[in-house]
DNA sequence: GATCGATCTGGGAGCGCTCTCATGTACCGA
DNA sequence: TCGGTACATGAGAGCGCTCCCAGATCGATC
């Protein structure tokens, strides 16, 4: 109780840094000439620009963000919403890459990264209120079940946005960068009906993602264009355990299974470990193909076919894109999507299948 | 050059958040009431204080950081150092559990993470202006190369900051978390003596960190006490590759080699990569030992023998120390040390080993 | 030689907040 | 009734910066 009033901490000690009246002081300029030479220098003579220079280098001088972004109503920052629980962003590889291509886009930038991640409940709406607070210039939010509605709540306020995968609802005018989802499950059932195999199943991820159903979606697509018939479908939550145990749901289901697609690396490791652990072999007895590309597999003994997921390269364009519409909010609004490759490895290496079933 | 003087931007378009001012009215009360109210309500009747209270929600008043942090001095935010070339970051689930560690510790706390990744060289200068440019109230510094000297650095200046991971110098009353590297590696070596295992050899880390340096030592030591003779020693760069590598080097000089301590886990998988492919079955032929009890080993169909590393508590507190040191200069700059702990699973399963030697 | 840009400069206001200080109000005991 | 002591309040200054605007300087032009 009695440290209440002093909830915002007292001061740091060390000695003060200089502001931009000791900087011009020392320049032997005022302060408005100091600042229009930090600025860029426009309608700077040579002389105050150079005497502002070496006053900057000789004191040391950096100007208070605080200070500026009062005035100029911007915080040379920006969020990158992550609303996951925290668990989650541990083992995925997804967000550390997120992270760091966000991170490589704001290089050369004066802008700083913001790590939100927020949880389920009243922590997102804390969260939201940060964002609406105008304590940072823009926001790129990761990820999207059907629930949340950052994309819209965040369309409202007017804060330049940028969304990392397509979000359910895409006529709110945000954009978003995303893989083609739908032509890498295209792709996934092609590859396995290519080389023979015809009792196809897949792994899908959690059924409120876009990114899952899209996959899915594509996925069954394939299968139609290849004369094969659906084969059943278990989801899984993206975790190498929620693989393993959707791979025995399709197995229970369809016993004579030879190919397999789940939705992540992660998952397809799962799975393989379930195939494994009941004598099935892979690719020989079943190929998986996994969907990703992140070389978590590389352990395993196995190289994984999969489908890649440029997630370093999409981020870095989001972090781009939305400092572009900070810079001059005109700008369009059309989402990037990256195609999708199949990589093609062991996993699903050429064996004849079993037997053969018709390709049509 | 046109742009030169627009380099901070135009400001946000919508309309303007509510100020202080627009809350007082709102209440009834002066603009000094109001911010009392705000702040913890010391010397605030119930009145006044259910006024403010209420004008806030129904303007959804937040206060503008800015301002107040530049008459406060304080930033309400936080630096997370991460001085690692950013592929790596990707990879290693250390700085994920870093990050996610450090953001729980900043549970319920206005306190926000500003990620911080700095490469090589003029990079790290950057930061370094950043951090003493009184952009954020203090810094967690992950990292632990001999050649960096931000802990050395960031002493000088007075920030406040916290490491995780021991310095190389730790004389600079800046405290640190970290784990018992030296226990660990002490650890690992008995329990491979323990299990009748003889000729013994290790994947260690880059030698110019101290986490590294300190398993090392520990394992020496734990061989010296089970009476053993030193093994060979070869390093690797924490990850998979790195420790396939090594795996090579120490079979090599000691081809009848039947236990290995690698100072990662994911150093480990790539050392049981190597062995199944030289046709070393584990554990039966070589045992191997990790570090770090990350589960990425879980879809390797074989359960790996580790010693622990609670990452994540170990950034809680270190976020926690770092608010404390913030909020109290004073605070005691003792290092935490975790404890460290074995966990013996299927890489160690105790089978006989092919023949004995002297257990001394 | 006077006029007109074009270029550069400094004064001053004000961003939204906290915090000191002087003042106002209520209640106690004398 | 009066001084004293709490507590509650509002006025005002000022944090360090940007930016508007008015003034100064300098050629070039009429």
């Amino acid at each position: 109780m009695k440290e209440q009033t002093r909830q915002l901490g007292r001061p740091p000690a060390g000695r003060p840094s200089p502001t931009l009246e000791d900087l011009a002081t020392a320049a032997g300029v005022s302060r408005s000439t100091a600042s229009r030479a930090i600025n860029g220098g426009l309608k700077v003579s040579p002389q105050a620009q150079a005497a502002v220079d070496a006053a900057i280098v000789a004191l040391g001088y950096t100007p208070n963000r605080a200070a500026r972004s009062l005035v100029t109503k911007r915080t040379a920052s920006i969020a990158l919403v992550i609303p996951e629980p925290d668990a989650r962003v541990m083992m995925d590889p997804f967000f550390a890459a997120v992270i760091t291509g966000v991170n490589e886009a704001l290089r050369g930038t004066d802008m700083q990264l913001v790590l939100l991640m927020s949880r389920a409940g009243d922590d997102s709406a804390r969260t939201m209120r940060y964002l609406r607070g105008g304590h940072v210039d823009g926001a790129i939010v990761v990820s999207h079940h059907r629930a949340d509605d950052w994309a819209e709540t965040l369309a409202r306020t007017g804060l330049p946005t940028v969304l990392i995968g397509r979000p359910w609802d895409t006529g709110l005018g945000v954009p978003f960068v995303d893989l083609d989802n739908f032509e890498g499950g295209r792709l996934a059932a092609r590859h396995l009906a290519s080389i023979g195999r015809s009792n196809l199943g897949t792994v899908a991820g959690p059924a409120d993602m876009t990114a899952a159903a899209d996959r899915l979606e594509g996925w069954k697509q394939g299968l139609r264009e290849a004369g094969l018939r659906p084969g059943p479908v278990s989801h899984g939550d993206f975790t190498t355990a929620g693989g393993a145990d959707a791979a025995r749901n399709l197995l229970a289901e369809v016993p004579e299974l030879d190919g397999v697609f789940a939705a992540s690396d992660l998952m397809a490791l799962g799975v393989i470990e379930t195939l494994r652990s009941l004598g099935r072999e892979v690719p020989r007895d079943v190929a998986v193909v996994g969907f990703d590309n992140h070389g978590l597999t590389a352990g395993n003994g196995l190289d994984l076919t999969t489908v890649t997921q440029p997630m370093v390269d999409m981020a870095v364009t989001a972090g781009r894109l939305l400092v572009r519409r900070i810079e001059d909010p005109e700008t369009s609004t059309e989402p990037v999507i990256y195609p999708a490759e199949l990589v093609v490895r062991a996993s699903t290496a050429g064996l004849p299948p079993k037997r053969r079933e018709g390709s049509s």
